[in-house]
DNA sequence: AGGAATTTGTGCGTATGTATC
DNA sequence: AGATACATACGCACAAATTCC
């Protein structure tokens, strides 16, 4: 911990806790020991902890009450992918890049067969950037059904672009599971994966959608319930 | 400051923060004092102001780069529209609910006009609640070609639902402005809206959609950077 | 019913690390 | 290289919610 590239202390702890649940090791429901125990275990300052869990929380994957507890919770980490997502979708912040490695059309893996009409689908292999920093490696599978032909150079922009305009689709809204030390046969050595402590595995299914804008909403709230709300909204 | 029913520090700061900079107050790209100077001016400890400052940051209205400064954005509320997105999303904790007051068809208003190939709306305006208390007052158009006639029982479940198995939509993305000190002339008596301080209001424009589901997607991520992810993905 | 014990939430202050200018 | 500014980490005291006796 002496090396200046090291993680931040809360990062590693909640990185460690997310490996534990998405992995079982931690039953769903059940509570963790109270914070100061749990520090003094752990060898970290109790603010340092909470920082970690706060995080945990946030993905979806811990449940906090005050005067009772910190809870587990089995459900996928919806925050974290929703992170992903933002990055074509808002370009806020950093400039977003990726890189397509290929385009193939093939018969459809096996938990993807059900959804679509069509028996083949295209593979497309990502690598996706931050500001130059490679952060992700994607592989999405489209259905047949959309297009006969996907080109290379179709993709050169984002995605995103892609399906609202050559597609004439929308992304709706995701569904996701949390996986562990899952590594990909097909990962360039410029990116560097751990297959040990910190290589995450995100599963993605999403819907899509074509239609044009039909509705149109105004919300009134009342800020001063505004961290009731947010503080719910997390759970 | 005394009761104890007032609102944690954090929270007053961040929304205080976040009026500022959605009236106009703030220049957009500014740059905030720095956190020390601030602090003091404001009378709190630097690390509750920090927090205050990151909560700005996740709803999207604030900068912060380290070593620089805290710089304002003008950008829509979208973190604190998805707190609301969620409640009927994901279900989870609390318990969501909604009372509709009233359905009727009506010309649509000028900003709705444009979208659609109608001329008249539904206007659908409904009391949300969590765990029973009372959050926002809420106001959705939609296109009246979607549907001839809306009944009040129709809705009488979540609008999501509705949307999804009564008219085959599926919400796509949103489109948010933020304003401040905008009070409906409909607000009953029960929702004790505070014309002053801390009153916030939402104008939203959302796309719809009706695909299945045509998308798989896997993605395998680099956990060490989980953080440098995160941190742009706010931005 | 009620009070004590437990547990998380808030807030403060400080020291040190790291990025930016 | 130095100054500035945000990020991390620590520890403590008290408040608030829950649980238990």
């Amino acid at each position: 911990m002496a090396k200046s590239s090291a993680l931040p202390k809360y990062i590693q702890l909640s990185e460690m806790l997310i490996r534990e649940i998405a992995a079982g090791r931690l039953a769903d429901g059940s509570r963790l020991p109270p914070e100061r125990e749990m520090a003094e275990d752990l060898g970290v300052a109790v603010g340092t902890l909470r920082k970690a869990l706060a995080d945990v929380e946030v993905k979806g994957l811990l449940h906090r009450v005050q005067g009772s507890g910190n809870y587990v919770q089995h459900r996928p980490a919806v925050e974290s992918v929703y992170a992903f997502f933002r990055l074509e979708l808002l370009k806020g912040g950093g400039l977003p890049t990726a890189d397509v490695l290929s385009v193939d059309r093939l018969a459809k893996p096996d938990g993807f067969a059900q959804l679509g009409g069509h028996k083949e689908g295209h593979r497309i292999r990502r690598l996706r950037s931050l500001d130059g920093v490679l952060i992700a490696l994607e592989e999405i599978w489209l259905d047949a059904g959309q297009r006969d032909q996907i080109s290379i150079s179709a993709l050169s922009e984002s995605l995103y672009h892609f399906y609202r305009h050559e597609l004439g689709l929308v992304i709706a809204s995701v569904e996701d599971r949390i996986g562990v030390d899952v590594v990909p046969d097909w990962s360039p050595t410029a990116f560097h994966l751990n297959a040990g402590e910190v290589t995450g595995y995100i599963e993605r299914v999403s819907w899509t959608a074509t239609k044009e804008p039909a509705e149109f909403s105004r919300t009134w709230y009342d800020a001063s319930r505004a961290n009731y709300i947010s503080r719910m909204g997390k759970g």
